[in-house]
DNA sequence: ATGAAAGCGCTAACAC
DNA sequence: GTGTTAGCGCTTTCAT
C-alpha cells in the first residue's frame, strides 16, 4: 500500500496525492476531497522513511538521558514527547546508564537514524563523544554546559535563585547551622549547586561550618551516608539542604532511623522537585527545577535551530529559573540544638522518643 | 556523505560497499579491508531510512506504555532498550498517559514509522485501537490479554504463585485477618490479582472478611483512602496485601500518619516490586513481577514473530512467574488485634505513641 | 567475486 | 492546477 494505490483509486497522479497530504494550496478543493476520501478508505499512512529520504528531514529528535530509571528523567521524557507530538516530531530516546560505551552507541544510533537534533540531558559527559554530531552540524542542546558554537544551544540553570530562597527560608525559621550535602564534586552541575549555596549563605552573613559541607553522590544511599557524617560532628546542624531530592530522601530516611524527627528536630530541603518529593513523609520542601520546562526549552531550542538558515556563530542560550516549593520538611529551628546521640544503643530508635 | 563517496574512495562499486557492510561472504577479504578503512576514515554511517525503504524492514520495534512517569514503567523501557540495542533494533517508545486519543496517536506513529512489531504494556486498553496494526499484520505482544490470533503474542502473568507465597508467608506469621486492597476492578489485571488472592486464602482455609476487601486505584492516594476505610471497620486487619506497590506505599504512609507501626502493628505487602520498594521505610515486602523479564519476554516474542515465516494461527503464549520478595514490612501478627482509634483527636499522631 | 541497474515510496522541479 | 519525471541512499537481482 503506497501512494500509488491512492493515486490510482482517486484517479489522480501521485504528485497530486503528495500535494494533498502536504496541504499544498494549489490543489483544487474538489480533488483534495476525493483524495482524502480514498486515503481514509484505504487507511493509508505515508511512509516516513521515504519522506525522510527524499526530503532530507527525518522529523526525529534525539533525547539522551543518563538513565530513564532515575526518577528525575521520566518527566523530561514525557514532556519532550508531549511537545514533539504536537509538532509532528518523533523522538528517539536513549538511556546511557552512565556507560561511556552506551553513550557513544547512543550518538551512533542518532546519526544512523538521521535525527535532526539531539537534546543531551545527562549528568556529566565527555564532550568528545559528541564530535560526530557536531561535525555533521546536527543541532545540539545541553544543560548547563556547552561550548559557544553554532548549532549548539545551552540551557543555563539559575541555581542561585532557588537556593537563595531556600537559605533565606531557613534563616527566617531561625536556622543558623545549615548544612549542605553536595553531589559528586566532579560534576559541574553539582559544583554549581554548592557554589550557589555558599553564595546564598554568604549574602545573608551566615557562616558555613566546613564540617557541615559533605559530599554525597546524588543517590539515596549517599544521603544516608552524608547524614551519618553530619550527625557525628561536634556541632550538629538544624537544617540541611541537599543537592538533589534523592539525597534528601536518604537524609530523611536516616533521620527516621536515628529517631530524629523531621522537621521538628531537623529541617530538610531538597533540589529538583521530582514527583516523588510530594509523596514522601513528610512531603519534601525543595527547590524546583521544572523538568517539564527543561523539556520544553530543549525541544524549542532544537526546533528553532533546525528552522534557522544561518545559525548564530555563538550558539544560543536559554535560562531556567529555579524556585523554592514549600512543603512540610522544614520548620522552626529547635530551641536547643540537639547534641550527639547518647552512646547507649537503643533497641528501638525509630520514631519514638 | 553516502555510500557513493565510500565507493569512489575505495575504488569499488556501491554494491561492494553494501556487501561489505552487510557482511556478505563473497567479498574478497582484501577488498573488504579496503572498504572498511575508507568507512572509518570518512566516519560513514549507513542511512537507515534508505535501508528500511529498500529492504522493507525498519529495524524498529514500538513500545507503548501507560505513562513513563509511573515508576513501574521506566524499568521496562530500560530493559527493552537494552535488549533492542543488542539486537540492532531501534525502539520507539510512546506514553499514552491514559488518553485514548494519545493511544490512537501512538498506533498511528508506529504505523507511520513502519515498526516491525509493537509491545503493548499498558493498564487496560481498548483492543479496537489496535485494529490498524492487526490488519497490517504487525506482530503484537500484550500483557495478560490478547486474542489467539496469528502474529499476536501474550505474556501471561502467574499472579497466583507470588500471591500464594505472600498469603502463606503472612499465615506463617500468625496473621488471620488479611485484607486486600485491589486496583480498579474495571481492569482485568486488577481483577486477576484479586482472584488470585482469594484463591490463595481459600487454599489454606482462611476466610476473607468482605470488609477487608477494598477497592483502590493503583495510586498512592488510593492506598491512603483504602487504609482509612480499612481502619474504620469493626474488625481491623493485622495484615494487608496490595494490588501494587504504589498502593502499598499509600497504605504505609497513612499508617504512619495514624501512628500505626509497620510492621509491628500492621504487616504490609505490595505487588510489582518497583525499584522504590527497596527504598521506602521500612523496605517493602512485595511480590515481584520482574519488569526486566517482561521486557525480555516481550522483545523476544516480537523478534521470534518477525523471523517466523508462517505465524502460528493461534498466536504464542509466554508465562511469567511472580514470587515473593521478603523485606521488612511484614512481621509476626500482634497478639491482640488493635482496636479502632479512640475518638479523641490527637494533635500529633505521627510516629509517637 | 564484482559491477550495472532496477526500484523501494516519496517530494520537488519542471512541463503543460 | 495537474501530471511527468528525476532522484534521495540503499539492497538486490542479474549479468559478467
Amino acid at each position: 500500500m503506497s501512494i500509488h494505490e491512492v493515486a490510482k483509486m482517486a484517479k489522480v497522479s501521485i504528485a497530486t496525492v503528495s500535494r494533498t497530504i502536504n496541504g499544498v494550496p494549489t490543489v483544487t478543493p474538489q480533488l483534495s476531497r476525493r483524495v482524502w476520501k480514498v486515503i481514509e478508505e484505504l487507511g493509508y499512512y505515508p511512509n516516513t522513511q521515504a519522506r525522510a529520504l527524499v526530503s532530507g528531514r527525518s522529523r526525529i529528535f534525539g533525547l539522551i538521558v543518563s538513565e530513564i530509571t532515575n526518577p528525575f528523567f521520566p518527566e523530561i521524557v514525557q514532556g519532550f514527547e508531549d511537545i514533539a507530538v504536537q509538532n509532528n516530531y518523533e523522538i528517539l530516546t536513549t538511556s546511557t546508564v552512565h556507560d561511556p560505551g552506551r553513550m557513544a552507541l547512543s550518538v551512533r544510533r542518532m546519526i544512523e537514524r538521521r535525527v535532526e537534533g539531539v537534546a543531551v540531558v545527562t549528568f556529566g559527559m565527555e564532550e568528545a563523544l559528541f564530535d560526530d554530531l557536531k561535525s555533521r552540524n546536527v543541532p545540539l542542546v545541553f544543560i548547563d554546559v556547552g561550548p559557544p558554537l553554532p548549532r549548539i544551544s545551552t540551557i543555563k540553570i539559575d541555581y542561585l535563585h532557588g537556593l537563595r530562597q531556600a537559605v533565606q527560608h531557613l534563616a527566617a525559621l531561625r536556622h543558623e547551622k545549615i548544612a549542605f550535602v553536595s553531589g559528586p564534586l566532579t560534576l559541574k552541575t553539582a559544583l554549581a549547586r554548592q557554589h550557589a549555596f555558599m553564595q546564598a549563605m554568604d549574602e545573608i552573613g551566615l557562616a558555613v561550618d566546613p564540617q557541615h559541607l559533605v559530599e554525597g553522590n546524588h543517590t539515596m544511599e549517599g544521603g544516608i551516608a552524608a547524614m551519618q557524617k553530619l550527625f557525628a560532628v561536634a556541632e550538629i546542624p538544624t537544617a540541611v539542604i541537599c543537592s538533589n531530592d534523592m539525597t534528601a530522601l536518604g537524609v530523611m530516611r536516616e533521620s527516621y532511623a536515628q529517631g530524629i524527627h523531621v522537621p521538628k528536630e531537623l529541617s530538610v530541603v531538597g533540589f529538583d522537585d521530582i514527583r516523588l518529593a510530594q509523596f514522601v513523609i513528610p512531603p519534601l520542601t525543595t527547590v524546583k527545577m521544572s523538568q517539564a520546562e527543561i523539556a520544553r526549552l530543549a525541544f524549542n531550542a532544537l526546533l528553532t535551530d533546525v528552522r534557522r538558515k544561518n545559525p548564530s556563530p555563538t550558539g544560543s542560550e536559554y535560562m531556567l529559573r529555579t524556585s523554592l516549593v514549600l512543603r512540610d520538611s522544614t520548620a522552626l529551628a529547635p530551641k536547643t540544638a540537639r547534641r550527639k546521640k547518647p552512646k547507649a544503643p537503643e533497641s528501638d530508635a525509630a520514631g519514638n522518643k
